[in-house]
DNA sequence: AAAAATTCCGTGACCGTGCACGAAAATCAC
DNA sequence: GTGATTTTCGTGCACGGTCACGGAATTTTT
C-alpha cells in the first residue's frame, strides 16, 4: 500500500552523507572512506534499498557488450541456431544499453580458438557466452575471465568448474535414453534386433566426441531392455555426399532388414536422399535438433522423430541472464538449466 | 553508429509546437487543435520517433491494472495453470506500474460469469485476459470492452470475432490428430481395432463440449488410417471417484481386450487407480495437459504419453502482450499464437 | 467591438540516478 | 606550522519524459 519508494536520497540521509557518496558505493567507484562506505552499506541494508532501474538506465551513458565465442558454421548447421538466439537475446537487452558481438573460430583448430578468445578479451566485454568445445583452451580462457571479473555463461555443454554464472543445455545422457525409449516404444524384444547408429567419420579421430554421453544413454537403455539387440556403427563423411551415399548403400546391401536408424548429432538430414530411394514405412528413424533440413525430412516422412530443444533459447537466455547480472547483479534463480527435450513428429512441428 | 536518439523535443521542434503538445498528442489527451495534431503526427512519423520507455516510466504516476476472468478451480486442476501463468506475467510487468487482478466465477453457471464480468468492468481495467467459456456471455462482455476501448486477449480458446488483441492457445483439431498419430504409431491396421475414449458425463449436457474439435481431429485420423477401428465412448463423473471406478470396471469386463485408451480433457489421472489395479504393459494411454496428477501417472508408467502445452505461458504471454500494448501501443507480431504441442513421456518430463 | 467563455498550448517542476567538477578534509613533506 | 598533495565528498546539471498550471489565442456572447 504505502509502498514509499526509497531513493538514493533516503539512503544518503540515513547514512549522513550525500547521494554522490552513496552512488560511489553502489558502483564500487572508490573515492570513499571506509567509514562512510560502511555507513552507506548499513543504510542500504537497513532500508532495503533497490535502485530504480529506469532512472538508472535513463541517466547512464555507459555502453556494455556481451560476447559470444562460436564455431564458424555454414547456413543450416547447428551452430547457426545458437547464433540466432544470441542475436535475438541481444535485441531483447539492447534497450539496456547492452550490445552483442560474436567471435568465430574454426571448430577443428584449437589455435584458432585461442586467437578468437584473445581478440574477444581485447574487446573487454562485460559478459561472455561460451559453448566450450575445447576443454583445455576453454579452461584457460575461463581463468582469465575470472581474473578480470567478467561473468560468463556456458551453453550447449559445460565444464566442471565452479565459477560460471549459469549453464543452459540439454541433458545429453538422458537425451540418448529418451531416444532409445522412443525407438523401441511398445516393441517386443523380438521386434528390435538390430539398430544402426550413423556417425561422423571425423568424430572418431577427435579428442572428444560431442555425442558420447548421448550414445551412452542410448546404449544403456538398449542393453537393459533389449539385451539381444545388435548396434551397428556406420561412419559417414558429412562433407562428401557421394561417399555418404555409397556407405549407406553398401551397408544396406549387407544388412537389408534393419528397421531402426538413429543419428546422435544434428545431421540426420544427410540420410534423406538415401531414404527417398529406399522407402520403407516399417523403418523408424530418429535424429536430433530442428535444423531446417531435419524438419523437412520429418515433414516428408523420411525421418520419424526429432528430439530437439530450443537451442536458440539457450543462447537467448544466456544473454538475458548475463544482462540481468551485469545491470542489476541479479543471480539467476537456477544455475544449471537443463532445457526440456521436445519430441517432434510430422504432426506437431508446425508451431515449433 | 550515430544513432542520435530523437526525443520529444525534436518532434516538438519539427512540428513547431512545444513538448507539452506533443505529449498530449502521444497520449490522446485532447486539448489539441486538429492542425497541431496533424503536424505533430507528421513529425513523429517523419522522424520515426519512439518514446523512451524508461523516461516515461520514471515520470509517470498512473497505475494500470490487467484483469483475468477465470473459472473457480481446485488445486491441481487445469485452470490453476492459467492462473499461475497470469500471476507470473503480472510479476514480469509489475515494474511497468502494472498490477494484476483475478475475477473468478463458476464455470457451470452463466449468471455467475455475468456478475464476475460486471465486477471486473467496474474495476476499470486497462486490459483483460479471457478464456471464453460461455460464448454468448463473452460476446456481450467483449462488446462492452470494445465500447470502452479496453484491449483484451483470449487464452485457451477463441471467439470468432475480430477485435481481440491476441489469442494464445492450442490448435484443438490438430492436437486430436496428433494424439491419434501417436496412439497408432507404427501399428498395423490389425493391431488397432478398438479404442476407448473416456469422457466427462457433464460435458454431454453442456452447451458446448470444450474438447469437440480435438475429438474431431482424432476421429478423422482414425477413420482415415484405421477405418475398421471401433471407438467406444465411456462416460465418467470426475467428482465421484467410486462411480468412475465402477464405470471403468464394468466397461473392462465387457471389453477386456482394449489396449488403446484416450482422454481428451485434462483428467486422465482419474484413471490411475484403475490402471494400478489392472496393469498391462501392452496398453497405450494418452492424455492431455501436464497437471501434477497426470505427470505423476506418466512417471509411474500408468499413462504413456501426455500431449501438453505450456498452458501457464499462454496467460503469461497474454499479460505481457497486453502490457506492451497498454504502455507502448505495441501490436503483437502474431495475433493468433498457436503454442507448440509438447509430447511428454516418462523420460522427458523432468525438465518441463 | 468589447467582454466572457472556451479552446489551445507553453512552461517548468518533478521522477531517481549518473557523473563531472571543484571544494573540503585529511595526509604528507619539510 | 605551513604549503603541497592526495583523498574524500557535496553540488548541480543531464537524461527524456509527465502533468498541472496559467496565460495566449480563438470563439462566443452581449
Amino acid at each position: 500500500m504505502d509502498e514509499k519508494k526509497i531513493t538514493i536520497f533516503d539512503v544518503a540521509e540515513k547514512a549522513g552523507v550525500s547521494k554522490g557518496t552513496v552512488d560511489r558505493v553502489l558502483h564500487n567507484r572508490g573515492e570513499v572512506s571506509k567509514k562512510s562506505e560502511a555507513k552507506v552499506r548499513e543504510a542500504i541494508k537497513l532500508l532495503n534499498y533497490e535502485p530504480n532501474l529506469y532512472a538508472s538506465l535513463l541517466a547512464t551513458k555507459s555502453k556494455r557488450e556481451i560476447a559470444l565465442l562460436l564455431p564458424k558454421y555454414n547456413k543450416g548447421e547447428y551452430w547457426e541456431m545458437l547464433y540466432d538466439g544470441f542475436v535475438a537475446g541481444g535485441e531483447a537487452v539492447s534497450s539496456l544499453n547492452i550490445s552483442t558481438n560474436v567471435f568465430l573460430y574454426d571448430q577443428y583448430d584449437s589455435a584458432s580458438f585461442k586467437t578468437a578468445a584473445e581478440r574477444m578479451l581485447e574487446s573487454r566485454p562485460s559478459g561472455v557466452v561460451i559453448p566450450p568445445l575445447f576443454k583445455n583452451d576453454t579452461m584457460e580462457l575461463v581463468n582469465k575471465l575470472n581474473a578480470m571479473d567478467i561473468p560468463y555463461v556456458y551453453v550447449d555443454t559445460r565444464l566442471e568448474e565452479g565459477n560460471y554464472l549459469a549453464y543452459y543445455g540439454m541433458p545429453m545422457y538422458k537425451s540418448g535414453y529418451l531416444c532409445a525409449s522412443l525407438l523401441t516404444d511398445r516393441r517386443r524384444e523380438d521386434e528390435v534386433k538390430e539398430i544402426v547408429v550413423v556417425r561422423i567419420q571425423r568424430d572418431k579421430s577427435r579428442l572428444s566426441d560431442p555425442t558420447i554421453n548421448r550414445r551412452a544413454g542410448f546404449t544403456d537403455f538398449i542393453e537393459t531392455y533389449f539385451p539381444e539387440c545388435v548396434i551397428y556403427n556406420l561412419f559417414i563423411d558429412p562433407s562428401d555426399a557421394r561417399s555418404t551415399n555409397e556407405a549407406l548403400e553398401s551397408f544396406h546391401e549387407l544388412h537389408p532388414g534393419i528397421k531402426h536408424v538413429v543419428m546422435f548429432n544434428s545431421r540426420v538430414h544427410l540420410l534423406s536422399d538415401f531414404f527417398k530411394r529406399h522407402p520403407d514405412n516399417q523403418r523408424c528413424v530418429i535424429g536430433y535438433d530442428n535444423l531446417d533440413g531435419n524438419v523437412e525430412a520429418v515433414r516428408e516422412g523420411l525421418v520419424n522423430l526429432l528430439i530437439t530443444q530450443h537451442t536458440d533459447r539457450q543462447s537467448h537466455d544466456a544473454v538475458v541472464t548475463l544482462a540481468d547480472y551485469i545491470i542489476m547483479r541479479k543471480q539467476p534463480p537456477i544455475r544449471d538449466c537443463y532445457v526440456h527435450m521436445d519430441i517432434l513428429n510430422k504432426y506437431n512441428l508446425e508451431n515449433y
